[in-house]
DNA sequence: CGGTTACTTGACTAGCTTCAAGCCTTGTGG
DNA sequence: CCACAAGGCTTGAAGCTAGTCAAGTAACCG
């Protein structure tokens, strides 16, 4: 949870029901709003030249989303989409401003959060840097499963979703992971993936 | 410039003389300090299993870097290191925490920071999302330009640091660097690149 | 059970990477 | 002022492999 709900309401900001797949706003916006979604869940993309999908994230339970631009004055560099039906309070830039300076408890816990975002972008940028494909979908994996923890997990993600993730095909992936069942590397059954 | 210096000083930052390529600290390593240059050039990168460097990013005059792994408990994911002589102030974490909340402008002011770099990361990984090397280096040359100046404006890189901004190899930007100039993408006199 | 979505496989191709060799530019020391 | 060293740049040839297209098959859901 980002910013207390009484503090936004108190301070002008309004609910609002959206239905999966609307659009919160689109790859070139000029930022006006900050967003916190109260349930739902949000899909932040780029999209490159011929339309293929980057997910930035993915955002759930009450969490802020789309306030770096916002902050930097620059035009939102991804798409943010209603990936189910979701309540978002949205509230103006002046006001949220506001809100940072007369509450400075607010100030530092968005500046936790920007920091694991960071963190994670950081991380990421490191499974897009990869050779091979396998070296970037264990990247990515490895990511999910938070670095450490051994066993080996149900991966909870369509091979599409992992594509979109590591930037590579549909096929790509399904060879790829073939490929390292063999090897031992992650293990599949009923065409789960466990790693 | 970040933090005032003399906060630093007076919480109990001392100044560090490092010549050119020492490391500040290396991937994996455990935050215990906030960074601050004073004076100089550091560069961090990530570096992949056959020990290829993606540039995270470059940082000079006064700015603090290092700082996300540090407040959100996470490992270095990338190495620091001095590409000139430098002088840096560093403030262990503890510290560095009582500054942000004795000063909230501190904290607004490093909040302001976390999104312009978040958002420079987010164009940043469009720019290695991009299907071809064209697409790639020009999506890193608009990030040079600012995005707006229409103007040709000389490149002050190396092939070799194109290449590791946009994971590509040398020959490959060479190849495309030289496509685009027949082609009047870029602009290519005495071997240095204008776009 | 029918429709939709996810997954799989094969053949082909474009183009990036790799390796190897040589050239150009710049700076330094005699 | 020249010679040489070193780093950056360029080119060519060859191989690999991820992407593409097309055609299925399997799982899921109402």
């Amino acid at each position: 949870m980002q910013i207390d709900h009484n503090i936004l309401i108190a301070y002008g900001g309004v609910s609002k029901r959206v239905s999966k797949g609307s659009f919160i706003f689109m790859e070139g916006d000029t930022p006006r709003f900050f967003f916190q979604l109260v349930e739902g869940e949000v899909k932040m993309f780029s999209t490159n030249i011929e339309g293929k999908e980057f997910i930035q994230g993915v955002f759930t339970g009450g969490n802020s989303f789309g306030e770096p631009p916002l902050l930097a004055s620059k035009c939102y560099p991804s798409t943010a989409q209603a990936s189910a039906d979701s309540v978002i309070v949205k509230i103006s830039k002046d006001k949220f401003i506001n809100i940072l300076q007369d509450y400075p408890s607010t100030a530092l816990s968005l500046l936790q959060t920007f920091a694991r975002r960071l963190y994670n972008k950081a991380t990421s940028t490191k499974i897009l840097i990869g050779r091979t494909p396998e070296e970037k979908i264990l990247g990515f994996f490895n990511k999910v499963r938070s670095a450490d923890c051994n066993e080996k997990i149900l991966m909870p993600y369509t091979r599409q979703e992992i594509a979109d993730y590591t930037n590579l095909r549909v096929e790509t992936v399904i060879r790829a992971l073939l490929k390292m069942h063999e090897e031992g590397k992650v293990f599949i059954k009923d065409h789960k993936v466990y790693c």
